[in-house]
DNA sequence: AAGTTATTGCGTATGGCATACCCTTTGGCG
DNA sequence: CGCCAAAGGGTATGCCATACGCAATAACTT
């Protein structure tokens, strides 16, 4: 039944010793998306680059699917610590942490979308965030919401991350008649500020932050 | 040259006459997609419903990726028209709207994740949202940072919408030695509280937009 | 000590996939 | 009326996930 995510490997002592685990199957696998990207993790590879035949994997893991969310639970590892005291503080800590895995493994964003089941560690991560929430007053959904407009925000960020987003047509901008069918981008695209990504985050995270304050604020 | 988004279709009066065109693929694929998901779309699959071999699509399209990428900007669509002179009440249509592209083409969301070329109409979406902020007195800059974060929170609430996003191990959860390492999550989950998934989405737009608007009134 | 049996590694086979190549057919233009 | 650009699409290639079965292994049983 279940789940190796939260079960884990569980192997009884007959027949003869595995050279592989579950562990280093999944290194392995992590490591070959952090360097080419999801599309170039297949099985095949996956055993190549430990020294195995392809069908030897599926004595660890049922399939590829599973392999991806042992990956991502991998990946996300333990939540951080949120002892501020100040949800304000709490959350921002909990977002950038989120944040930086997505920077460190660009593949686990598009890992994340879709139907999944999650793994223990990051249920735990939601546990994380939904307790650093617990002094606020917010009702028990409430806080599932808030939770969820901060995790938007951390993938709307991932998302358009240098290199791993979407990118305008700078070659068809630039035509003219084109260009004016878009003044207000062209404004930004124009604007000499400077655009650092980073910023970006943020921004946006602060504003979010700005807004659940002004919710409490109304209530005490 | 380059861009079948950007130039549409170009074919010049010699030879036979075309069976197909860019049209009828692109919406073939949409209808394969919108039923049975990205993973159901194929060339092969495509050519069939068409009633037309696999090769022939090529004389219109480059490759898949291209396809998902028409595929994409053509159920975007224009943006909705923003005319109430509120930014505020603009940038919630706009929200909406966006949402909504989502909530019917659910294989979307997993279509713009990752590296790809935004086409014209997703360019106006950008555009769109862009020029409602136009009277607030914020920067280039800041402009485009305020619609990410609200873009964030589409994506957000759309990765989560019931059926197309993760979903608890409830066998796992339902364990007490599990339960009771997720505390403030047992919390959410026994709460009686109503659980509208439209309501995660309002509800954090509401917190963004709350939040903007504390930025304004800091400067005003 | 010998047999039993669960378990492992993994070769092979199947069926799907994107797509390169190339041949045949078509029909507007010269 | 013939030329040739462009269309249809069959075939081939190479990758992929994965089902199945077999031989080797080693703990457990007797």
């Amino acid at each position: 039944m279940t789940d190796l995510l939260w079960e884990g490997e569980r192997r009884s002592g007959r027949g003869p010793k595995p050279a592989l685990s579950l562990d280093r199957i999944v290194q392995a696998a992590i490591a070959i998306a952090d360097a080419e990207g999801l599309g170039a993790l297949s099985m095949q590879r996956v055993a190549t680059d430990l020294g195995a035949g392809t069908m030897s994997l599926y004595r660890y893991v049922p399939g590829k699917e599973e392999l991806i969310n042992l990956m991502v639970d991998r990946v996300v590892g333990d939540p951080p610590t949120l002892d501020s005291e100040s949800w304000r503080t709490d959350l921002r800590t909990w977002a950038h942490a989120s944040h930086d895995v997505f920077r460190r493994h660009p593949w686990s964003l598009s890992a994340v979308t879709g139907k999944r089941s999650l793994g223990p560690n990051e249920t735990a991560w939601a546990e994380s965030a939904l307790a650093a929430l617990s002094g606020t007053g917010l009702s028990p959904a409430e806080r599932l919401k808030v939770v969820n407009v901060v995790n938007g925000q951390v993938r709307g960020a991932a998302q358009i991350s240098p290199g791993h987003g979407p990118v305008l047509n700078i070659e068809a901008l630039s035509r003219p008649e084109v260009a004016q069918r878009f003044p207000s981008l062209m404004a930004v695209l124009s604007s000499d500020e400077e655009f650092d990504m980073a910023d970006v985050f943020e921004f946006g995270l602060q504003r979010i932050l700005d807004g659940i304050d002004a919710l409490l604020q109304t209530r005490s």
